[in-house]
DNA sequence: TTGTATGCGTTATCAA
DNA sequence: TTGATAACGCATACAA
């Protein structure tokens, strides 16, 4: 009816209206068994009568937690890191708790500035969405800043490792799934399989030991002329491979937007994919369905991770203990771009 | 060197430190004038070292704002939206301010429950992404939870309208862009121009209202069984058509998604695009560049909506006037789907 | 079961 | 230019 009058009604109006101290009011907001039912019933209809809602401030101050986690990402632009961000808050929000989103961007300083800046809100806990925040080590000073902030706020990293007191990894095993693939592609006859990355962070380098993990159990030899540095877009690695003209014949790459510029190259010099080409993407991103022949990619298990980091991290808020490393596998999608099962 | 030692140390200890009162102490912190050289130069060297922050509770119990802004969308996770939120967030930063997400859903319930939990956080303003928090209607009650919001903070939406004290608008001209490439399509002798869209919400009618006003305005008739109401996904819309069988010549669709099921349609029966079919999609996503051949499609000005929402709501917050409705061009990106030129 | 009094860390209003 | 002190709204230890 008239849920409106709240604007700036605290707990001492509730108290005068309904004849009670503030500690009562406090007792039944917090939902105290130390008051008794009638009164409990009294002041709960003042309550909603006048729609009072505590103060997040003043509660904040006084416990100094606002139930709420920030969560950081270089750019929330990209789909994974939006759909991170999404299974993200929708977890926490089962448990009781907001969200504070912050877009780092990829540079050190741009890091630290907005990890200080969620600290400085007192956040109750940090997740860290993507492998740019591991640097390319794991121990090294680039990520000195996180042990840092760990000291404050237990600090959760997706798809990047860090070691320090307080924080918490969880990553998929990118390594075991372009090895598997790789090998899939050996056994299917390719002899010049292109590794394709955008990246050199943590995450790209574990995909890159599967390759080469690949190679090696199976005998081949380790050519550098097979690793490609571009950027992950579409048009770029077309005209990339228009002008390099690497000789190959399956490509493996970190990103679906690599592996459909791969695609349209193909498509450009009439190689017939996956006749004459095979081509296996990551991420299974929309993209892998709009191209023609849709794009076999590996899915990394972002869901998976955000759950399972979700879960850990209300383990530790609530004083339980929790994994420090979980490892989530990855998953092989295979589509119009290989033939591992038509062989 | 050592600017750790930061975990309780209050506005008191550095008065202590500094042989100041406390009062002395947040004048340096707020920069006031009304303070010596010699003192704040004191003061702001203890800040310094011991790596002093205030308390953001504190500051906000006091002040009643913790520059924050919070944003509501149904999905992060779609790709438009999580764009949206990637721009808003850049822009508040620039000025300040943080951001607080949250995701609703789509159902009424979920809309209502987050809007009054970023309230109750003592949010400055309010950004709603999407034009599903418009209603169908204008004014109709649908969207009264969103006047009532507005009685506490200003809210801004984001490619939906509503009417109400202390509620802005930005939106972009759908209804002029679709009418423009249907008139294209219509100049390029297309008869059977289908209009499928996954939706009834505001910015859905406007778009339907131009492709509605371009057959009026040629003098063509409004044929029913031209408009379509389809899921946004690529296989559905494909399935759809072959269940289906419309005939026609030419395609608008409201989503990327629903165009590019399209043209794996038309790949299936062979039927060439765009000589003999024209698909023009919307919100120019990055799907849009993976297939063959390339889509056309329709870029809403996502970028500018966002940039010309904060620089109001700054406006606003600051205590000056900004206009309630604001409205951006679209902009047609003609890519291989379509022949607007070259007829 | 209920009430009183105090602390939480700021900002702001007065006096000095 | 400074300092003492009162809000700000809540939780809670302690008293009753």
């Amino acid at each position: 009816m008239d849920a409106e009058k709240n604007e700036s009604v605290n707990i001492y109006d509730i108290a005068e209206m309904a004849n009670v101290s503030i500690a009562t009011v406090s007792r039944v907001v917090n939902g105290s068994d130390k008051v008794s039912p009638a009164t409990r019933r009294k002041v709960e209809e003042i309550i909603k009568e006048v729609g009072y809602k505590p103060n997040a401030f003043a509660k904040g101050l006084g416990l100094n937690t606002m139930h709420t986690v920030g969560i950081l990402t270089p750019n929330v632009a990209d789909a994974f890191m939006a759909a991170a961000v999404y299974y993200l808050e929708q977890e926490m929000r089962g448990y009781g708790y907001d969200c504070l989103l912050s877009c780092s961007g990829f540079q050190p300083e741009g890091k630290r500035n907005q990890l200080d800046l969620l600290l400085s809100k007192h956040v109750d806990a940090l997740v860290l969405v993507g492998s740019t925040y591991a640097g390319s080590g794991k121990d090294s000073k680039e990520t000195d800043y996180i042990r840092e902030a760990a000291k404050k706020v237990p600090v959760f990293l997706i798809n990047g490792s860090v070691r320090g007191r307080n924080v918490y990894v969880t990553v998929c095993d990118d390594t075991k799934a372009v090895r598997s693939v790789t090998e899939s592609l050996i056994a299917c006859g390719c002899k010049d399989i292109l590794f394709m990355t955008d990246s050199r962070s943590y995450s790209a380098n574990k995909k890159r030991s599967g390759y080469e993990e690949a190679m090696q159990k199976t005998g081949l030899p380790l050519r550098q002329e097979l690793i490609r540095f571009v950027r992950n877009d579409i048009g770029f690695v077309r005209e990339y491979l228009h002008r390099e003209k690497p000789v190959f014949d399956a490509v493996v790459a970190t990103e679906d937007g690599i592996a459909i510029g791969v695609l349209k190259y193909a498509a450009d010099l009439g190689i017939r994919v996956p006749e004459e080409l095979q081509i296996v993407g990551y991420n299974d991103s929309r993209m892998a369905l709009a191209c023609e022949p849709e794009l076999s990619s590996i899915d990394n298990g972002l869901k998976m991770m955000c759950i399972e980091t979700v879960r850990r991290l209300m383990d530790i808020l609530q004083g339980r203990r929790a994994d420090k490393k979980t490892v989530v596998p990855c998953q092989i999608i295979e589509r119009g771009t290989t033939r591992f099962l038509k062989r």
